[in-house]
DNA sequence: AAAATCAAATACTGTACGGTATTTTATAAA
DNA sequence: TTTATAAAATACCGTACAGTATTTGATTTT
């Protein structure tokens, strides 16, 4: 069995990590946290050293479900196409998947901590090539096995894709209207054939 | 000659909006303001309601200014591809154009006030209809003059094209890279073409 | 079950926060 | 140039902040 602390910790990061990604690293405050999560702060200090070191677990933990559903979407199936396709599909439904934590948390830590923490800044910037990694893997693939071609090296696509993706993520956030989520994503999946389809 | 106030007032506003803009609402405290201005907080507070007051009016000033830009762009030449190319220009030098401002006004605050400030995050929600409505009146009239033909309505075809411009401006913002916006741009400006032309 | 260890609660720092009432200083009108 | 007025500085609220030393309580281990 797990030891109390390791529990503790683990309720407290996925506890606070909603509450810090919908308002910020300086807009969440410590107390804000002991409400949440009903422990004290002596709990909280017990188990992670500040503000920042809970705060970067919190955006790791996000991160971590993110990427994991990257994946799992990036390998439906066996062709490249098919796989990026999924991909889109995902992100159409990117909204209802980020609600529980609070909205995309590479917007909104990228956007908070670029004027406030450079340590989660940084750590955006990795997850976001992590993130283009990943694509541009599948693309390259692709492209080795003659399924598709590529106007451009597999990492600029995925790069370009990944902006305007993240585009219809940062608008439909914004003006709080799924519509720029759903009819985006739609035109991307006829941009993506009519680029890569031989 | 203008009023002593009028001009106390103009002053803290261009002093404090890139703060503002840079570090959010909650990021930026009322010392950071005074030490930025040299001004104490009765010569603020004097002129400005409150915070969140003075937070409004240094959006809407940075808002001023991007709006400006925008209208000075779409209003370069007779044809609307033109002009459209006229702006998609303009946004590929944004992030020298919003260095001074703090980076972009429209995705700092919509991102930060979203979980912190619905008087900011509504007033940034009316600037992109805005920016989203001019964009689409440049291309209804292109249509209705027959330089152009549009596959949507011209408010669809805006937003869309906002969206991806605005992924542009989110990824090199956050990745602290212009190549996003060069990038991204320069293919939104081939895809334009592709969309518009007869 | 007792002793030793670990986890969490309590109570408390000092500081910084937004905001304000009052005083001082500068400006403009007579 | 005196008088009225407007603007800014000062000094001060009460509160909330992140963080900590200590005490209490709960688990393990022997």
């Amino acid at each position: 069995m797990t030891k109390k602390a390791e529990r503790t910790t683990a309720y407290i990061i996925e506890t606070v990590a909603p509450i810090f990604n919908k308002h910020g690293y300086i807009g969440t405050s410590m107390s804000d946290l002991t409400e949440a999560t009903g422990l004290t702060k002596g709990a909280i200090y017990g188990n992670f050293e500040n503000k920042e070191a809970l705060a970067l677990s919190a955006f790791e933990h996000n991160r971590n479900m993110l990427l994991q559903a990257i994946d799992n979407a990036l390998e439906t199936g066996n062709e490249a196409l098919a796989n990026i396709y999924s991909l889109l599909n995902f992100y159409k439904q990117y909204d209802a998947f980020t609600l529980p934590m609070g909205g995309c948390p590479i917007l909104n830590v990228g956007v908070d901590a670029q004027g406030n923490n450079k340590l989660l800044a940084a750590a955006v910037k990795e997850t976001i090539k992590d993130i283009e990694g990943k694509m541009a893997l599948i693309l390259e693939n692709g492209a080795n096995r003659n399924e598709i071609k590529l106007p451009v090296p597999p990492l600029q696509f995925a790069k370009q894709l990944f902006t305007m993706i993240q585009g219809a993520v940062a608008m439909s956030t914004m003006m709080q209207d799924r519509k720029y989520l759903v009819n985006t994503i739609t035109y991307l999946e006829f941009l993506v054939k009519q680029e890569l389809k031989k």
